[in-house]
DNA sequence: GCGTCCTGGTCCTAAAATCAGACCAGAGCT
DNA sequence: AGCTCTGGTCTGATTTTAGGACCAGGACGC
C-alpha cells in the first residue's frame, strides 16, 4: 500500500461522473445542458464547463452551439447496463417549488417523503414550456433525457394531459382532469365547491354575484365555473344578477377588473367568489384602496385555503381541503403505477369543507 | 445509475489516503509527522492537520506535544460489518412542516433534496414541547431515540440552543443566534434590515414610528428590535417618536393592538414596521377596516417576505431574502460536520436586499 | 544544567479553485 | 418578430489550499 493518492479536483470528480453517465448509458444521445448539470451536481457552472471541456478533449461528447450537448461516441461497455435501477419519478410543475402556492408545495413534499421511505427518487421539472399551448417539444426533450418510472402531472392544463395520454406514459394527475382525458387523477371538487358557494350567498340574499376565475382556465377552473352556473341555474331566486370575470393571476389584472366593477357601473356587485387566496388577497386590498369594506359593503368567499388566510381580517369564507389526505390518494395510484398494475382510470373526487368566517354578510 | 458524486475535498481526500494506511497496517505505533505527511503527499500543513484531526475525531489516532502522532485503533469498526452507515440529519421545527411559512419550508424543502443527493435521510421533528421554556427531557428523549449524525434548529429559542450547545451534540442553527450562544449558524442580518427600514422612514419624514413585534421574542426579533433602537438613536432628526408593540402572532392580537394605536390615540403612528408578513396582512386588513389607507394615511414596510406579498395592493415595501442561499450555507456547515470536519463557529450573516413596492410614502 | 532539534498548535498572507452572476450570439419554436 | 433555450465568455466575490512564521513542549546530546 503506498503512501501516494489520486488527488482529484471538483473538476476532476465531475469529469468522472459525466463520464460514467455516458458510459453507464444513461445519456444516449444528450447529455443535459450545462445549467441543468450544474444544478444537479451542485456545482457551479464553471466548474462544470471546465470538466465537460475534458471530455471534450476525450472525444465522449461535442458541444453545438444553440442546442446542447451531443454525445459521440457512447460505450465501451456494449451491453445493456440493464441494472435493476431504482425507480424515480418526474413531478411536472409550472413554477420552480418555491413559488407554488403552499398547498401544492406541501401536497409535493408529502409525496417526496414517501417516496423516499419506498426507495424512489422524486424529482421535480419546472417550467412554463410545459403549460403552453404546444408543450409537445419540450415534453418530448423531458422524457427523453429523464427516463422516469412514473410521472405526476400538477396543476396541468389539457395539452399537457392529452399528450401524456398519447405518449401512453404512465402518470398520475394530481388536479382537475379535462373531458375526454383518459387518466389517472386526484382531485377536489371544485365543482360542487362553486355550487355551494353560490347557494349560500342566494340564500343570504346576494343577487348581483360575481365569480373571479383565472383567464387561463385549467381543468379545475372550468370545473369551478361549472358548478358556479349551476348553482345560479338551479335557483328559485328571481332578479339575480350572475357573472364571470376573468384575470390572468397578477395584480395588475385583478385590480383593474375590481375597479372596473365598483367604479364603473352603477350597481356594483354585493359578493364576489375568488378562485384563488393570492385573488383573494389582490381583490380585499383593491377595495380597501377604492374605500369598500368587507363585509360591510361587499361580502367575499374564497375557493381555496391557504394558511395566510388565518391572519386577513375579517377572516375569509373559505373551503378548506386536506392535502395530505389528497397527497395520500396521489400516493396509493402511483404505488400501483410503479407496480406495474394497471393505471386505474378512476378519478378520485375529495370534497372540501366550508369555514364561515366573517367575510360575508347577510344581505 | 445516479447522477450524483461524492463531493471530496482535498482534506478528506488526505484523511481517506491516512486511514487506509492506518488499516492497512503500513503504521503500526506511529503516524508520520505532520510535516513529513504534507511533504509526501504533495499538501499543505493545513490540509494535512485537518485531515488528521478528523482521523482523530474518529479515535484512530491522537497527536501528542512534541513527540508525534500514535496509532489508536489499527482495526476497522471491530466487529461491526463495517457498513458505510449512511448519515442522518434531524431538523427540530415548532410546527409541522405544513404549517411553517412557505419561506421555511421551502428552506427545508431544499436542504432535504441536496441531503438526499448526498445519500444522507433528514427527519424532521416537530413540536412545540421543543420550543418552551425547559425542553431537556423532551430533547432528551428525541435525541436518545434519534441517533442523529447532526442536527438542524430551525427557528429555535435560546432555551434549545443552550442545551444543544451543553450537550455538545453537532448541530447548526438556521435563524438568529442568541448571545452567548456558540454553534455554528446561518442566518439573515434582521439588525441591518430594521436599522435600514428605520433610516428610510426618518428620511421620508416619518417622525411617529412603530416596530411592530413579536412577544415572543426569537433570537432574530431581538436582533430586530436593536436595529430598530440603533436606527432611531442614530438619527439627527428631532422629535421622533418611536415605539415598538407586541403581538402573539394572532389576528386578534395584531387587530387590537392596531385598533389601539389608531383609534385610541390622537396622534397615530404615520409608518409601521412589521415584523412578519402575516402579520403584516392582520394589520393591513384592520387598518382598512378602520377606514385608513395605504400609503395614503400611513405607510408599511414589511420585514420579511412570502410569495402573497405579490397579490396585495399597494405591493409591500419588503427585504428581500434568498432561500436557496441560506440552505447553501446551512449544507455547507452540515456537510462539515457529518465530515467530522470542525465545526466553524462562524456566524453567517446574509444580507437581504430592499424592495420599494408602493406602500410608503413621503410625510 | 544547557542548547538543539524535533514535535504539534496557532496564526497570517497569497495564490488557486470554485462560485455566482452577467452578458452575448446562435438555434429553434410560436 | 419575439421568446426561450443553448453554449461561449467574462468578472468579481468567496472558499479552499499553499506556504510560511512563530510558539511551547518533549527528546536528546552535551
Amino acid at each position: 500500500m503506498s503512501l501516494t493518492f489520486k488527488r482529484a479536483s471538483l473538476v476532476a470528480q465531475v469529469a468522472d461522473a459525466i463520464r460514467s453517465q455516458i458510459h453507464g448509458g444513461t445519456w444516449r444521445e444528450w447529455i443535459p445542458s450545462e445549467r441543468e448539470l450544474s444544478n444537479s451536481l451542485h456545482v457551479s457552472r464553471n466548474t462544470c464547463r471546465f470538466a465537460l471541456h475534458m471530455i471534450y478533449r476525450e472525444g465522449l461528447a461535442e458541444p453545438i452551439q444553440g442546442r446542447g450537448i451531443r454525445v459521440k461516441r457512447a460505450t465501451p461497455a456494449s451491453g445493456g447496463p440493464a441494472v435493476a435501477t431504482r425507480h424515480s419519478v418526474g413531478v411536472i410543475i409550472p413554477e420552480p417549488i418555491g413559488r407554488l402556492r403552499p398547498s401544492n408545495a406541501l401536497m409535493i413534499e408529502e409525496l417526496q417523503a414517501e417516496l423516499y421511505d419506498m426507495g424512489v427518487r422524486l424529482q421535480l421539472h419546472s417550467s412554463p414550456a410545459y403549460y403552453g399551448g404546444n408543450p409537445r417539444h419540450a415534453l418530448e426533450k423531458l422524457v427523453e433525457k429523464n427516463p422516469h418510472d412514473c410521472w405526476i402531472l400538477v396543476l396541468s392544463q389539457r395539452p399537457l394531459q392529452s399528450w401524456f395520454m398519447q405518449r401512453g406514459l404512465p402518470c398520475v394527475i394530481s388536479g382537475s382532469i379535462y373531458d375526454g382525458v383518459e387518466l389517472p387523477s386526484v382531485d377536489f371538487d371544485l365543482r360542487a365547491v362553486c355550487r355551494h358557494a353560490v347557494g349560500m350567498l342566494l340564500a343570504q340574499g346576494h343577487r348581483r354575484i360575481v365569480f373571479f376565475n383565472r383567464q387561463l382556465r385549467a381543468a379545475g377552473d372550468l370545473d369551478s365555473e361549472m358548478g358556479f352556473h349551476e348553482g345560479v341555474r338551479g335557483t328559485s331566486y328571481e332578479q339575480v344578477e350572475a357573472r364571470v370575470v376573468y384575470h390572468d393571476d397578477h395584480l395588475a389584472s385583478v385590480a383593474s377588473l375590481t375597479k372596473q366593477l365598483f367604479k364603473g357601473s352603477m350597481k356594483p356587485p354585493s359578493a364576489l367568489i375568488v378562485a384563488n387566496p393570492y385573488c383573494y388577497l389582490s381583490v380585499m386590498s383593491t377595495l380597501a384602496r377604492l374605500g369598500f369594506r368587507v363585509p360591510d359593503d361587499v361580502s367575499l368567499i374564497s375557493r381555496d385555503d391557504d394558511p395566510f388566510l388565518n391572519h386577513v381580517d375579517p377572516e375569509p369564507a373559505r373551503y378548506i381541503y386536506d392535502v395530505t389526505h389528497l397527497a395520500r390518494k396521489v400516493m396509493f395510484l402511483v404505488r400501483s403505477l410503479l407496480d406495474g398494475g394497471l393505471a386505474k382510470r378512476d378519478a378520485v373526487r375529495i370534497v372540501p369543507h366550508f369555514s364561515a368566517g366573517g367575510s360575508v354578510r347577510k344581505q
